[in-house]
DNA sequence: CCTTGACCCTCACGTAGCGTCATGGTTTAT
DNA sequence: ATAAACCATGACGCTACGTGAGGGTCAAGG
C-alpha cells in the first residue's frame, strides 16, 4: 500500500483514526446524510475522498462550537447563515452559563448547609430585614400557599442563606424597588414598557432567591401587595403608594 | 370531596398541578421507582400520601441542583452521601462552565472571522494565536529571564493551560490592549490617570495568567516592549506605536 | 339510560449522538 | 488454511420525559 501524497482514497478506519472519531460516528454521519462518502468500493467499503475529509473537518469545527448535527448540515448545505446560527448558539450558551453559575451557587449553599448543619436563625434574618420578619411572613405564606412547590423551594433555599446572603438579597431587592420607585416618581404609568420590564426584573429576583416565581404566582403576589397590609406597609416604607404602583405594573404585565 | 386540612390523599393530577410537573413526569418517576405512590385506589388510580409529597419536594430540590434521577434516588434511599454527590456535581458543573466559556470565545472569534469574509477552517479553530507562537516566545523568555521566579511560575502555569484557556487569555489580553489602543487614538497622554489605570489592569492580567507581576518586573516588561522588536512587532500589529504608548504608560505609572 | 367531560390507566414510539453488541462478509499475513 | 484485521448492516441502550393511541372510571345533566 502506497502511503504517498497522491493517496486520496481512505477507508473508514483510516479516517476515524486521523480525525479522532470512532467508526460508529462516521456511520452515523452517513446514516443521517451529514457526511456521505463520495464513493464505495466494490465490496461495499466506504471510500472517503479528500473533499470528504474537508467537509469532515468543517463539521468538526462546528461541532466543537456546540452546534447540533442538523444545524451543521444546514450550514454546510448553505441553507443557513453561519454567522446567524453561531450568534443564536452563543446566546443559548451564555444563558446556560448563567444558569449553571446559579446552580453551582445553590450547590455551594446546600453543601455548606449540609456540612455545618447551621441554619439561618430568625435573629440573623431580623437584623437584616429590620422590622419585617421573613419568618413571620413564611408562616403566613404557608397558610396561604400550603405545601406548594414554591413554598417548599422557598423554605429550602432560605434555610441555607447566611447573614451575608440576606444582605445581598436585601441590596438586590432594594435595587429592584428603586427601579420601581424612580419610574413612579417620574410619573411613568404602570403600563409603560419600562415598568413592565421592571416587573420582569422583580420576578427574576424572586425566582433567584426564593422560589420559582411563575407568572401566576407573581400575579397573586402583586395582588397581595395591596391586599395584605403587612406587605403594603413594608413596601410603602420606601415611598407612599409604591406597593400600589408595583401591584398595578404586575397586573398590567400579565394582562393578555 | 372535602378540600380541608385533613386531606392527605391526592390524585396524580392534583399532585402534578401543585408541583408544576406533568402527569407523565410522575408516571416516569413511578416507572423508574423514584417516587412510587404509597397507595392505589381500587380503580388503579395512583394515590399520593403526604410523605410521598415530601419525598417529591426533596426530589425537586435535588433535581433543581442538576442531579440526575438515579443519583437522586440513591441519595433518597441513603445509598449515597448528599454532600459528596453534590460536590461531584459541582465539579462537573464548573468544568462545563469553563468549557462553555471557551466555546463562546471561539464562537466570537468564528463570528468575527465570518464577518471579515474569511471561512472557518480547522486551522483557524486550532491556532487562535495566529503567527504568534507562545511556545516560541517561551524559549526566548527563558534565555532572558533565566531561572527567575517569575519565569518558573509562568512555565508552571502555562503548561497547565488548555487550548480553551489560551483562547480566554487571548480574549482577555486583547481587551487590555484595546483599552490602551482607545486611549492612544483619543490622544490621551500616557501620563493621564486613565492610562495609568490601564497599566494596573495590564499588570493584573499578567499576574492572573502568567506570574506574579511585581512593579519591578512590569517596568522591565515595559522597557522590553520597545527594546525587543519581537514584542514591538507583535503589539504594533494592532496599531502602530501601541507598544511605545504602553511602554510609556508603564514607565509613567511607576515613576514616583 | 345514555352521553358528555374530566379524570385516570397502560403501552409504546421519539428525542441527540452516538456506544455497544450481534452477526457475518472480505482481505491480508502467516 | 486459518487467524487477525478490517469492513458491513441492523438494532438496542442511554436522559428525562413529550406525545399520542386506545381505553377504563366517575359524576353531572338530558
Amino acid at each position: 500500500m502506497v502511503y504517498g501524497r497522491t493517496m486520496t482514497k481512505r477507508t473508514i478506519g483510516n479516517v476515524a483514526r486521523m480525525s479522532g472519531l470512532t467508526i460508529r460516528t462516521l456511520h452515523h454521519y452517513d446514516d443521517i446524510g451529514l457526511l456521505v462518502p463520495s464513493d464505495r468500493a466494490t465490496n461495499g467499503y466506504r471510500i472517503y475522498s479528500e473533499s470528504d475529509l474537508e467537509r469532515l473537518r468543517t463539521i468538526l469545527v462546528y461541532r466543537e462550537l456546540g452546534l447540533g448535527l442538523p444545524e451543521i448540515a444546514s450550514i454546510l448545505d448553505e441553507d443557513a447563515d453561519p454567522a446567524e446560527t453561531l450568534l443564536r448558539e452563543r446566546a443559548k450558551l451564555t444563558d446556560r452559563i448563567e444558569r449553571l453559575r446559579g446552580i453551582t451557587d445553590m450547590i455551594d449553599k446546600a453543601i455548606a448547609d449540609q456540612r455545618k448543619g447551621r441554619k439561618m436563625s430568625a435573629e440573623d434574618a431580623l437584623s437584616v430585614f429590620g422590622d419585617f420578619d421573613p419568618a413571620e411572613y413564611q408562616e403566613e405564606a404557608q397558610e396561604r400557599w400550603g405545601d406548594t412547590d414554591a413554598y417548599a423551594q422557598s423554605t429550602l433555599r432560605t434555610a441555607a442563606y447566611t447573614k451575608t446572603d440576606w444582605e445581598t438579597i436585601k441590596a438586590d431587592a432594594s435595587q429592584v424597588n428603586d427601579l420601581f420607585l424612580s419610574l413612579m416618581t417620574e410619573g411613568v404609568p404602570p403600563s409603560d414598557p419600562r415598568a413592565l420590564e421592571a416587573v420582569d426584573t422583580h420576578r427574576t429576583h424572586i425566582s433567584r432567591w426564593f422560589y420559582e416565581c411563575t407568572p401566576e404566582i407573581h400575579v397573586g403576589l402583586g395582588q397581595m401587595y395591596i391586599a395584605d397590609p403587612r406587605f403594603t406597609a413594608n413596601i410603602d416604607r420606601e415611598a407612599d403608594g409604591l406597593a400600589a404602583y408595583m401591584s398595578a405594573a404586575i397586573g398590567a404585565r400579565y394582562s393578555s
